[in-house]
DNA sequence: GATAAAAGTTGACTGGAGTCGAAAATAATC
DNA sequence: GATTATTTTCGACTCCAGTCAACTTTTATC
């Protein structure tokens, strides 16, 4: 009967999660302690730090969880062939709205996430590259289109949009921009960086750039 | 004789602030502990929460200084006529400098300033306003010779550079660029942020564009 | 300069994160 | 199915950040 073990193990781990979300809902991060948390996931304290490392670890991996979900349903409802500034704003405020649900949650997930330790490094690579294989073929589509340079480097041209979304997010933490007013904080980004902040000749075509 | 608890109070936090600088250096950050602090300053472990709120707001108080004495230098010294992404390219570079000196400080530091825990947002707000006082002059004579878009609220403006700079941080942590490499990384974000990632019909004046 | 009020200092104490070695459960070997 | 090896579980324990009520020093008032 080989495999009763990773059953349980996952069993396990699960339970753990299931029980976090809730008592961390309910009282929030630091409010629940791990002991409680064992208690109610009916498991001994120690045997939490055979399945995560550190009390965040497993708030962190409930929202990369989440976040992975999230880039499911995009990846199969996007449409490809809308101009690129409209789906990279889709995306990331579909981002967004998720991690904002909870501002502890939020906090803790994106300091591990823009500045990870570097135990978490192989972890966080990983997932960086699953937005890669997200993003990479949106933008070639769109570079074919000739609606973006080809001859920027695709890493740097995400690193471009991410960059102005991890702004978003700083900018949402100091108060700086709302809920309400995120989109169009965003969408303002975006067609600053697809525009160029230095003057044009000529005004750009308009297709894409008119925030809805 | 009014007076002594004033200079008390700044030869105290002095002290406090010198030998957690000696300590975090020789040992690294965790493993200092409030106590050992305590003594090396000849305090009684309570008194260092009459000074500072959590043990990370030490290190935060000491980057924060470095960095208000970094920008004074940079005012005084800043040639303000050269184009403007040599300015922000040299500015954000010093800064990035100064930050990685230290990977653990690097680390809290930034996870603190890009996302402030509630707390600490007056403290946040202040330090963001000082940055702005530096950059807005520099934007708007560049703005003046016609280098940079007049039709984009300056908020936005470094807002974008900041983003981008939070970035090159970010891919610093995870590898994806070394500190040798960071330059050239930050010229490039910024000169794509300036040109645009949509293809230009025309070839913009090469002033100030390449890479020294 | 005696007294009262205010500000600052202190270390014993609390609560919780994370460790560790012993014990239990599972798997492998004969 | 008995025995040995390996993996997993466990909670008592350690260590430390942060609190607090008693105490000391400074300032204000007369």
């Amino acid at each position: 009967m080989a495999g009763v073990r990773e059953t349980k193990k996952k069993e396990t781990r699960q339970a753990i999660m299931q029980a976090a979300m809730t008592l961390f809902s309910e009282k929030g991060f630091e409010q629940t302690s791990i002991e409680a948390l064992a208690k109610a996931a009916g498991i001994g304290k120690g045997t939490i730090y055979g399945y995560f490392q550190t009390k965040s670890d497993i708030l962190y991996a409930f929202c990369e969880d989440e976040l992975e979900c999230l880039h499911q349903e995009l990846t199969s409802n996007a449409d490809q062939d809308i101009p690129i500034l409209q789906q990279m704003v889709s995306i990331y405020m579909a981002e967004f709205n998720k991690i904002t649900e909870n501002r502890e949650f939020a906090r803790l997930f994106m300091q591990q996430t823009a500045f990870p330790r570097d135990v978490d490094l192989d972890r966080h690579l990983e997932h960086e590259n699953n937005y890669f294989k997200l993003l990479f073929p949106l933008l070639e589509k769109a570079q074919g289109r000739g609606e973006l340079r080809i001859d920027i480097d695709l890493l740097y041209m995400t690193g471009h949009f991410y960059g102005l979304y991890l702004l978003l997010v700083s900018a949402w933490f100091s108060g700086r921009v709302k809920t309400e007013g995120a989109e169009m904080a965003l969408h303002t980004l975006f067609r600053q960086a697809i525009e160029g902040l230095y003057p044009r000749p000529e005004p750009l075509s308009n297709e894409g750039n008119k925030h809805a």
